[in-house]
RNA sequence: GGAAGGGUGUCCGAGUGGCUAAAGGAGGCGGACUGUAAAUCCGCUCAGCUUCGCUGUACGUGGGUUCGAAUCCCACCCCUUCCA
């Protein structure tokens, strides 16, 4: 491919790309890029929002480029504010190495292992003194800190902010100046923080990197961007069923930026999946996702399974089981609230009963609208309902 | 250091002595309709019980006043803004 092939290839699909002509000049010479993308392990999974840099990282792969992935284990301890209108809340070191942990089993579904660095922030912060750290503060004024727009968005609203806080994208930019990195990826909101790496390389005599800010994931709702904290969210280590089905939920005018931001999907595919009832289509988009994460097959089992409970008001093949002695204590008869919170599927006993007053529980084939209503031990198997998604079997 | 404002349920946000488990909104969950989409309509949304009712807990924390407090008083903690 030629470096400006490269580039395009880079530049497809970003929302900004800052820098393109540093990285043609290097690639011209025929270097191979440093490509840095950094994850903080704030909760134990990644979501879909991740895979899209995910994506674009594993692009520059395919292309031959090395990608460095940063685990900010170090930042973590901080937490980026980005987006947020709160600080985060601290984590112990224990919790954040954790979920670093799983974090790279997780990544590796889309990143090629053999072309990935790895590293940890805390390599080089945890060496850094106190003034160390003041150096490089000084680097960045508070009107710049409030030139970012959910600073001053908050600045205004008298919501506080830390200064933990204002020092977060000069770590984030520090990463870039001991990694020497070519290019920087992340999402858009990201883009503030990536270009104070740029200024931080200058600062340090090192050409600056490329900043490539992609497009935010819209999350299930829709709506807002796909984030942990907002529960809006498909998870790389969801189970295949509830991958499946949380795709299935999404509104069917954001299941295109999927098939773009997620399966890179070409123009003409997506045309010809337009011609298709709607449901047709998020069907194959929830078929092909799932597959990526669960192996070859996975998606036509979800599918096959989705239609059946769904469509055809089937009944789940692969519900949990309970004993019945182990529900009922070994009675003959007990109650169905008492014999549900026995399952610990539910928050609590109040919940079950406004579900049961709500129409939601089904024994069998008969709909259950009394919460007095005994069970009397069954003969064989029982079946039980409770809402939507929720199925039991007690034998 | 000084002054002012503020801390209410998952979130936002009313409420300034009883009728308040706390208006309203959002979110969530259920039901109808469907394509487990969207939109729409309806119901629920602290917990437990012997459940047309009863009880416990709840409005930053701890005390107090009162027959009775989210609402009044005192102390403390925390947050914001302005001044220094």
């Amino acid at each position: 491919m030629s470096p400006e092939e490269q580039l395009q290839r880079m530049r497809a699909r970003a929302e900004k790309f800052i820098g393109g002509e540093g990285v043609l000049r290097r690639l011209k010479e025929g270097r191979r890029l440093r490509v840095k993308l950094g994850v903080d392990p704030t909760r134990p999974d990644l979501t879909f929002g991740h895979m899209v840099v995910f994506r674009k990282l594993r692009e520059f792969q395919d292309m031959g480029h090395q990608a460095v992935l940063i685990i900010g284990d170090y930042t973590t301890r901080i937490g980026d504010p980005t987006g947020k209108s709160e600080t985060r809340p601290v984590l112990s070191e224990a919790e954040i190495e954790e979920n670093a942990r799983t974090y790279l089993d997780q990544a590796f579904r889309i990143l090629d292992p053999g072309k990935t660095e790895v590293r940890r922030n805390s390599e080089w912060f945890g060496k850094m003194s106190f003034l160390d750290a003041l150096q490089l503060s000084r680097r960045m004024t508070v009107a710049q800190m409030l030139a970012r727009d959910d600073f001053a968005k908050r600045h205004a609203a008298n919501v506080p902010i830390s200064l933990v806080e204002f020092l977060y994208p000069l770590l984030q930019g520090h990463d870039s100046v001991e990694l020497k990195a070519d290019v920087e990826i992340g999402g858009s909101d990201q883009l503030f923080n990536m270009l104070v790496g740029r200024d931080l390389q200058e600062q340090h005599g090192q050409p600056p990197q490329a900043v490539l800010g992609m497009p935010l994931l819209v999350g299930l709702d829709g709506d807002k961007k796909m984030s942990k904290s907002l529960g809006n969210y498909i998870a790389f280590n969801h189970p295949a069923k509830d991958m499946f089905g949380r795709i299935m939920s999404v509104p069917d005018a954001t299941m295109w930026a999927y098939y773009d931001l997620l399966l890179l999907a070409a123009a003409a595919e997506v045309a010809e999946l337009r011609v298709l009832h709607p449901m047709e289509a998020k069907k194959r988009l929830a078929a092909r996702l799932t597959d990526i994460f669960h192996g070859e097959g996975a998606g036509a089992r979800e599918r096959a399974e989705f239609e059946n409970v769904f469509s055809k008001g089937g009944v789940r093949s692969d519900m949990p089981e309970f004993a019945w002695d182990a529900l009922s204590g070994g009675a003959a008869e007990v109650g169905i609230v008492d014999l549900l919170a026995a399952t610990n599927l539910f928050p609590s006993k109040k919940e079950i009963r406004r579900l049961i007053e709500g129409g939601a529980v089904r024994l069998g084939e008969e709909k259950v609208a009394d919460p007095a209503r005994k069970v009397a031990r069954p003969a064989g198997e029982l079946v039980i309902q409770a809402g939507k998604r929720t199925f039991l079997k007690v034998k």
